[in-house]
Parts: structure tokens; sequence; C-alpha cells
DNA sequence: AACTATTCATAAGA
DNA sequence: TTCTTATGAATAGTT
């Protein structure tokens, strides 16, 4: 089409195949655009020269991924399968371990001891039982620190008052207040409070039922258990 | 380019559509197989027609995936990026809740007690107090019910033992082998498992820590924490 | 980038 | 649908 026929292969020439190119690129596109008007089609042209520049066309009303999109659907090749296969694995292997640390607090609450045979149940009695050791020891060694942090603090106190004292008899006869503990954390509070209070805590340090609703990921959801 | 000049517009009538489209498809996909030779480019030609009909070209030498690639390289946008996103932040997400988990159970073990105040350990404690009583009383449940399975096999056995006797003294004077039971998980061994055998059972009803490496997702790895 | 002789694509008809 | 063919479009080589 053009002055004399040519044969379809490279253009050797450089110049030349960039002219052929740019030439023709626009023409593509023309009749790309003309198919998506007169035809009411869906197209998506993507092209690269030999030198790397890049040019697209795409039909109005539509975007290039969309258009990838209907591509995967139609041919059932989903490009991305192998990495969202390995985010899928992951995540399932995730929701798989979330659910039996899970079920291991609910044994350890007691909450779902149904399907333990004895060995298990003396087991977990055993454990619980050391577990019980250890925070008793650790409840009265906190109480313990705290209790000698408010003996220094009282001690100190006590002796700044008395040092106190001892200047004013010195100096004059202005009336003489007693030493007043202001903070309402006092350790006898502290003790009151570790050998139980009236009030029932219910201990729970993390939420065991985190909301994982409505984080599916679009067009290609998990699928997950 | 015809019998006539035409206006570039949709075409109403759908049959002569269809065949406009039949036509310039093929059209274009020369031309798309034309550029790719004279010019050495590299062309991803998709194409879906008012009925749906897909069609597609793609440069010998390269898929649509690596053109995709590259188009994404080219513009800078990744088309996938919403979706991995989504991804990221359940996994993300799912970890956090995992770390939890397992922070919660090293509590419930006494093994990461540090940073926990008195009203916390004092929780802790009635909590973990409440949960042997449960698991108590589900072993002492678990225990009868299995010596009560025991006790009614046991008299069956003896009954069929004595009546085989009553038939055997009546009939001649073989000698006589008394009962045994070879099921080694008789109640009395339940029992005395049930109550402080010599063995530690190490309770773990799953695995705390397990296996997560290698899991990254390749190119669009995950980096989670 | 513009021109133009040619070849090519294709609209309408068979 | 496919083939034919008159006609307009695209473009290779030139300027």
């Amino acid at each position: 089409m053009g002055r004399g026929k040519i044969e379809i292969k490279k253009i050797e020439n450089p110049t030349n195949r960039q002219v052929t190119y740019s030439k023709r690129r626009s023409g593509i596109m023309k009749k790309a655009k003309e198919l998506t008007v007169l035809c009411d089609a869906q197209v998506s042209l993507i092209m690269f020269s030999s030198t790397g520049k890049f040019s697209e066309y795409c039909s109005p009303g539509s975007d290039t991924k969309a258009i990838f999109d209907r591509y995967q659907q139609a041919t059932g090749i989903n490009l991305w399968s192998a990495q969202y296969e390995k985010m899928q694995n992951t995540l399932k292997h995730l929701k798989e371990i979330n659910h039996n640390l899970r079920k291991e607090i609910r044994q350890r609450t007691g909450e779902e001891l149904d399907g333990m045979d004895i060995e298990e149940l003396r087991g977990l009695e055993q454990n619980l039982d050391e577990a019980i050791k250890l925070v008793r020891h650790r409840k009265y060694h906190v109480i313990s620190t705290q209790t000698d942090t408010y003996k220094k603090k009282l001690k100190h106190s006590q002796e700044a008052h008395r040092s106190l004292l001892r200047d004013l008899d010195m100096k004059d006869e202005h009336p003489v207040y007693g030493f007043v503990d202001e903070d309402p954390s006092n350790y006898e509070g502290a003790l009151a409070l570790a050998n139980g209070g009236s009030h029932v805590y219910a201990f729970r340090v993390q939420p065991s039922q985190p909301n994982l609703h409505g984080m599916g990921c679009g067009p290609h959801d998990l699928r997950l258990a």
C-alpha cells in the first residue's frame, strides 16, 4: 500500500523501521478505534517499539485492568494464580494456626474439654497447676516489690516530715499538720487488691475472636474455610 | 474503503455489525502481525465483540502475561496492588492475632508474666483456678464413664464365662481356663492414670510455633513483620 | 512532516 | 457464511 509492495520481514534500517513503526502504529490505532465504535467492541492494544517506546489504546468506557480481568475470565487463565496460591496457602496456614491456638486457649480455660482423653486432661491439669504456682509466685513478687517501694517512700516522707518539724520547732510556733499520703495507689491498697477484693476480674488479655469479616479480596476472593 | 464511504459510528444492524466486526478483526490482526514483524515490535491485542466473543493477538516470542508485566512497568501502575494490599492486610492482621494468642497462652502457662500488674495477675490466677476446677470435674466425669463401661463389659464377660462353664459342666470334664481381659486399657489402668502416674505429660495440644518460613509470595512478597 | 503512486482493506452485493 | 469487486484508506518511498 504505497509506492511498491514490501515484503513482510524485519526492516533492517533502524531509521526506516522507526518511521514505519510510527506510521503503522497510528494506522492500527485508528483501526482499533473504528472497531470499537462501529462494532461496539471492547479493545485493548498495547505496543512496544523495538526501541522500547510504549503506546496503548483502550476502548473508552473501560480500562486496561477491566479488559484484563475479562481476558482472564475468557481464557480461564489466571495469570496471577501462582502468586495468589502462595498467598492463599499462607492465609490458610495462618487461619489454621489461629484456630488451633484458640482451641488451646479454650481448653486452658476449661471451655472446651470435650474430646480430650484422661491422659490429656491429666496433663492439662498438671500444666495449669504449675502455671498457677508461677502466677502466684509472680504475684507475691510484684506485691513485695511494690510494698518495699512504698515502705521506702513512707520512710523518706516521714523523715522529711520529722526534719521539717524540727526546723519549725527551732524557728517558731506555727500550727503543725500531719503527713498526708495523697497517692490513692498506696501499698495497703495494693495488698488488699492482691488477696481477693470482692470484684471479679474477667481475665482476657487479648480478644480471642477478632473480626475478620469483610476481608475478602475482591474478584479473586480467597475462598478460605 | 469499499463500495462507498461509511460514517464511523455504531452499526445498528446486529448482523451487519457482526460481519463488519469479523472482517475488521482479521484486518487489524493482520496489521498487528505486520507491525510485529516489520518493526520488531511487541504487541498485544485483545478484543471482545459486542456479542462477547473474545479474540487476541500476541507477538510471537512473548505472551500476554509478559506484555502485561511490561505494561505495568511502563505505566508504573500495578493493576493488582489493590488486591495485594488487601491480602497483605489480612495477613498482617492474622499474624497480629496469632501473636496475641501466643502471648495469652504464654501467660496462661506462666511463661511470660513480666509486665502484668497485680490486678491482671489476680485475674489470671482466678481464671486458672476456675479452669483447673473444670478440668478436674471433666476428668472425673470421663473416669467414671469409662469405669462404668468397663464394669458393664466385665459383668457381661463374667456372665458369658459362667454360662460357658455351666455348658462345659453339663457336657464333659475339659480343663477350665479363667477369664482373661487382654485389653491393656482396662479400667484399673485408667484409674491409675487419672490420679498421678509417675510419668510427666508435657501438655501441648498444638504446636505453638508452626513453621512459616519460605511462604513468601515471589516478586510481590508480603514483607510482613 | 508532506506528498502521491500504489497497494490494501473492506462495504455492499451476490 | 464466503466470494467478488468497486472504492476509499493506508502507506512506502520520495521530497
